[in-house]
DNA sequence: GTCTATATACGGATAGAC
DNA sequence: GTCTATCCGTATATAGAC
């Protein structure tokens, strides 16, 4: 399973429908997708898909968990950091995000859409059962609401939801805001680019205007 | 095709099969609905529905339309109304959008999933060609920012991913964020509810740190 | 491992009776 | 207008040759 530099030239087709299956689940989907669309993208024949995954099930399961895994992953281990305090774990997070989602777009929306297909599948087969909320990161926003003498947020949920809202959310909506602003797919990367310095600045203001 | 009093005690078949569509449309998107879901949600026969609607896709682009209209009208009133001031706009946008998707919560991730499947149409068959960029909120968020001398925001489209990822992504990912943070759906409404306060604040505030 | 050919199921749509 | 029965294309999956 190690993946070796022969593969990265050369690689195996096991590995040529991987990221196929990828590409093409992220771009539709679940439903949309066609087992034929991830065999011609792989440039082999179908029924080496179902030879080496079984079934278009077993294999979007794979991709859905690693995508999961992708997305999810360096953002808790940031959160999870007790060498950092808040302020660098807001431009951490920031930061993480918006490089990740400029080089792969489709997915959190791909995410969002698959987790409402079967809510379960997230809180079973992910690790991520209550990272968030035991992080250091929901620690520390605490003992700056104490500090503060304020209440903050009254909820740490609340304080992901505004850092998400405003870095994940324009990938989301992406064809949504270029329509009605006519934008380019280049202009909105810088944008996005932006927001990697206004973000953290705009979060620091929320919380203290909670 | 005037909804009369009548139609609402018993609603024709006509009406029955668009509501049901609606909602399977809304919860499973194009992709993964079947027409035998929406006619036996709509307690009639399959055939039925191709003898009023003609085709899935007919249907689907009718609900789509209407779904579009129902999510972008009250909006571009708000931001085109000449009588309110900014402050005003943010706080009606918010209380607009928090209301209906309560109501309707799944209307985001619809709409943001079947306009990626085909861009073309948000931008052809609806009328929010240039709706955004042309209003009355577009010009005061300019003037006030030659008020206070700053550059505020480098484009509008910054705000407008501000104010609706603040309040539109929480429903678009709550089903991620109630499974990482153990909050029920009704405690999630609530939240949404403490938002509508919050979010006017936030932008505020924002507005003044750009 | 990889292909062609095919079995099987499912979903959209229509025919035709009432 | 509404139903039952059915047609037919398409998509997943497998059989079997190479």
């Amino acid at each position: 399973m190690r993946k070796t530099v022969q593969d990265m030239v050369d690689p195996s087709t096991e590995e040529k429908i991987k990221s196929s299956a990828r590409i093409v689940f992220h771009q539709k989907g679940y439903a949309a997708t066609r087992t034929r669309d991830i065999a011609e993208a792989a440039g082999i024949n179908l029924a080496l898909l179902n030879y080496y995954f079984r079934s278009k099930e077993k294999l979007f399961d794979l991709i859905m968990l690693e995508t999961m895994q992708q997305f999810m992953q360096n953002a808790m281990f940031i959160m999870n950091d007790a060498t950092s305090v808040l302020d660098q774990k807001i431009q951490l997070l920031v930061n993480n995000y918006i490089d990740l989602l400029i080089a792969e777009p489709d997915i959190p929306l791909f995410i969002m859409s698959e987790i409402k297909r079967d809510p379960q599948q997230l809180l079973s087969r992910m690790g991520l059962k209550d990272g968030f909320m035991q992080s250091a990161l929901v620690r520390q926003l605490e003992e700056r609401a104490a500090h503060y003498g304020t209440t903050h947020f009254k909820h740490p949920l609340q304080f992901l939801m505004n850092l998400l809202g405003l870095t994940v959310f324009p990938f989301i909506a992406n064809p949504l805001l270029r329509g009605i602003s006519k934008v380019s797919q280049s202009k909105f990367n810088e944008m996005m680019l932006e927001r990697k310095k206004l973000i953290p600045i705009w979060i620091e203001t929320m919380l203290a205007h909670s």
